[in-house]
DNA sequence: GGATTATTGAAAATGGTTTTCATTACTACA
DNA sequence: TGTAGTAATGAAAACCATTTTCAATAATCC
């Protein structure tokens, strides 16, 4: 797999987004982790290798990418605001989330998501026409206690 | 319907925990309000009627409630959480969100509640099991424009 | 009433995120 | 290959919702 640069580098291109050091290795980072990281785990992984890159950088990267529709930003509560890839070729699928309250742990789960999907879509199409929305996001969450907190509790 | 106070009220002296004019003030506002108030919007609404109460009470009462289990704190991704009355007597009921990532307006829906709830009931059991979960409360949210932000974008 | 202890407001601190601004690095084009 | 135009960057400062501190006050129980 040669020849031209990553599928993300056209979208750059398009938009007269110049592709950067910075930008490359914060997608790459994206791309490689099973996480969901914050700006300072970003900043602190990217510090690893390229330790001229600024906190600053990190946070406009991110918001630049958000707005390209490249990442998803996620809020679970703990006070940092959350990233991972969006569904693009070497993302993760669409998925939803289980979360612990308790350690933050959180869980991407496909399971299901065919029939949940299904149904949602449903009610999408009602509420579309009802409310006279368009959309074109969901956001599925269970809470609960995971397997080590539910014991302590 | 008189006699003892209001239904909260007992949650609050099994607890320890005093039943004061502000805590009786936010309460009411959560109550009467179709909106998702943050807790600036709550301040400002209790200062008209009591003005000597401070915006620190306000985020401590919020706190006390949503660990009592009486509101429900939302982050909607505008830098404010908000705040809901839970499932109680007098709140509204189990509904999920029509949110506009353009103004922001946000929509509680019951439409399908009975088959969405449904259906997640199935997938709240299977991740149960799958992942060791004490599961407790799901989160449904979808997202799109709305009436008036569809036709500008 | 008085002792006990929870609650409170004001001010200061916190901490994640954003803005400012001067500098640097691309890119296009002559 | 130089040069103008513009996008991107880092460091420091600003921002701003929320939390903490601490001395004063008010609810509860006797
Ligand atoms: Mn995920
Ligand atoms: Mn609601
Ligand atoms: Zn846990
Ligand atoms: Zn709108």
């Amino acid at each position: 797999m040669h020849g031209k640069g990553p599928w993300w580098q056209e979208k750059f291109t398009q938009n007269c987004v110049r592709v950067t050091a910075a930008r490359e290795v914060i997608i790459n980072i994206l791309h490689d982790t099973p996480d969901h990281l914050s700006a300072s785990d970003i900043y602190m992984k990217v510090h690893v290798t390229n330790p001229d890159i600024g906190l600053t950088t990190i946070y406009r990267t991110l918001e630049l990418l958000e707005q390209m529709r490249i990442v998803q930003k996620f809020d679970f509560g703990d006070g940092h605001a959350r990233y991972e890839l969006l569904n693009n070729p070497g993302g993760k699928g669409h998925h939803h989330h289980l979360i612990c309250v308790k350690c933050k742990k959180i869980i991407d789960y496909k399971d299901f998501i065919d029939e949940e999907v299904n149904c949602l879509g449903k009610t999408q199409d009602f509420l579309s026409q009802k409310y006279n929305f368009h959309i074109n996001d969901h956001l599925v969450s269970f809470y609960g206690f995971c397997e080590n907190c539910k014991s302590e509790s």
